[in-house]
DNA sequence: TAATAAAACGATAACGATTTCGAAAGCACG
DNA sequence: CGTGCTTTCGAAATCGTTATCGTTTTATTA
């Protein structure tokens, strides 16, 4: 098992000294040819990369992006990802990922656990225990030491950074909208518990919407769900009132689940109940009848995070200071498909 | 801004020592109480950590698993990932993640990143790509470099390494045989492409399953899709024979779309048509009608994937090489749903 | 021929930490 | 009072790089 190879062996094979090494390989001039030829055949014979660790350690800088979500298991955050890696990647960085598992602890050890050199910048999403609590000092104690966090999704106005997110109460109102141009006279809302910031925006959005048009706003018709495993029966109660005749759900999940329970207590969607969904997901695409959704685009949001990020690293060299955060807002659209008509 | 406190700057603020900083902090005997209580103290307030890249530099170990996988939008990786992430935090380890994208070249570029002192140990699944093209040189490269790999889902007999899989044959069998013993006559396979090793092996186990009932086996009953986006054709045309009462598909994907054309062609699942499915995913628990699975179990992979590295990794400390690989499988177990009967 | 410039290479510091070893100081003891 | 043993601390090496600054050798010029 042979060991990766290191300047300081090449240096010793070749009875160069370590620099004269070093030099070669960056194809430096104070190195004469035959010399500077020879120690990169040798290189390349035996594999030579440098030692990222040792690099990072010089220069001060590790070109790694730490993520910090609530799950991975979630078909948005997931497209998140994969939209930051591809921008990181095309820019020599790499990710690390930590699950906060929407625990604030976790959250705060993860973070702890990543500032300590180990990257060069933040992107996250807050964790609902964090969003509840309302205690940020491990992010602002992050800002604090110059490292740069950009937040999406779920973001706080209580921290000052780039921002990445969707205009969660104008979309909201949107669907909804849309639901009352068909027609639609009442319309529930299946959503989150409050503290969770995009679920009280499209909230906003929806209670906006319906105000907008002169329906009147029932409190009855919101229902807040904490968690989806248990949420069958809430939300059958919800569709014993026949008059309702839409449903605003803010995710994928509660939306299947409202069908679900449509089908099983014998209501037709779209015809007696229409579903429209916050959500890029895949089930919505798969459901039967394929669900109408406001599309989130994930990966959009990914991909602006990490240039903002990047951006702001590589500016980080030059010009020390000078902050002008951006909150960047990604477009959403609805995709009309079979729960709505 | 305040940067990062250093030993060095806590030093000299102290008029100490580094050594004396280090021991102090590490709470060495070799100091005395007062000085350390003091140091301890200064350290505190200056929320002193240690720097990660410095440490990883000398210990030349960075308590981080380099996950290699082709995508991450998956539900089945994104489980195995969170598996992974929480068997690594637990015992100390961060997790980065590089997306292979299913093409050879990426899973080849990121292995050399990761490890060129990066990580000190992968966890991979093969790209369909690398798994076509039989070209494991980077693989073999990076273990020959005493660095260990542990290999999930889609493997390779190519390589000597530790390895996590389910039994694909046996799992596909009893998929079958289940169906068989149900009753149904005529059952086709709607599975990927050859080289993708899982494919091959559910397919195998489809045969036997197949022929030890004296079942013939007939080549037009299983259809190869390579791309699940253009796939409705093939699978219409396969439900055209509707002497055909089940079929199994080797992912949840191919099992839902069979669904929305049998649909479409009036045919009803599970009378008329059963079908069964490969996966633990969410779509074929929400799915109308919910799908009957072979649960793959990705968390329990990722879970045990992390194990054995770390196990590995851990051990090197003491006994250098001794290598005796284990494959672990993982097992699986039929989760009966509607779309079955 | 002597001074000087250019070319080629090496020694060393630095990044931030740990750790081995040595040194100074204090104290007890013969 | 000198020897030896603790206790307490500091110097220096090390991890693998890069970059600055010398130093040597050779070639060029006055």
């Amino acid at each position: 098992m042979k060991r990766k190879v290191t300047l300081k062996q090449i240096a010793k094979e070749l009875d160069v000294s370590i620099s004269t090494v070093s030099k070669s390989l960056r194809n430096s001039h104070e190195i004469g040819e035959e010399t500077r030829l020879k120690v990169q055949a040798f290189a390349k014979l035996y594999h030579y990369k440098p030692n990222n660790i040792a690099l990072s350690l010089k220069n001060r800088k590790t070109k790694t992006i730490g993520i910090i979500i609530p799950e991975i298991v979630h078909y948005f955050f997931s497209t998140v990802i994969n939209g930051i890696e591809h921008v990181a990647n095309e820019n020599g960085y790499s990710v690390v990922i930590c699950l906060s598992d929407d625990s604030f602890d976790k959250e705060v050890l993860n973070m702890e656990m990543l500032a300590n050199g180990s990257i060069d910048g933040f992107i996250m999403s807050l964790s609902k225990e964090t969003q509840f609590k309302g205690d940020f000092h491990h992010i602002t104690e992050v800002i604090s030491q110059g490292m740069p966090v950009v937040m999406f999704d779920r973001v706080t106005n209580d921290i000052l950074c780039d921002k990445v997110i969707i205009d969660d109460q104008a979309a909201a109102y949107e669907a909804v909208q849309s639901l009352i141009d068909k027609g639609k006279k009442k319309i529930a809302l299946v959503t989150t518990v409050d503290y969770v910031s995009v679920g009280k925006l499209r909230t906003d959005g929806y209670i906006k919407a319906l105000l907008d048009n002169d329906i009147p706003f029932d409190e009855n018709l919101i229902i807040k769900i904490e968690n989806v495993d248990t949420c069958e029966i809430t939300i059958s109660k919800l569709l014993e009132d026949k008059a309702i005749d839409a449903i605003f759900a803010v995710n994928e999940l509660f939306a299947v689940t409202i069908i679900k329970m449509a089908n099983k207590m014998g209501l037709q969607v779209p015809n007696d109940v229409a579903v429209i969904a916050f959500t890029d997901g895949i089930i919505s695409k798969y459901s039967t009848p394929t669900i109408t959704t406001v599309s989130q685009n994930g990966k959009k949001m990914g991909a602006k995070a990490a240039k903002i990020l990047i951006k702001r690293l590589e500016a980080d060299d030059y010009n020390e200071g000078e902050e002008n955060y951006v909150t960047e807002v990604i477009s959403t659209h609805l995709i009309e498909r079979e729960s709505t008509n």
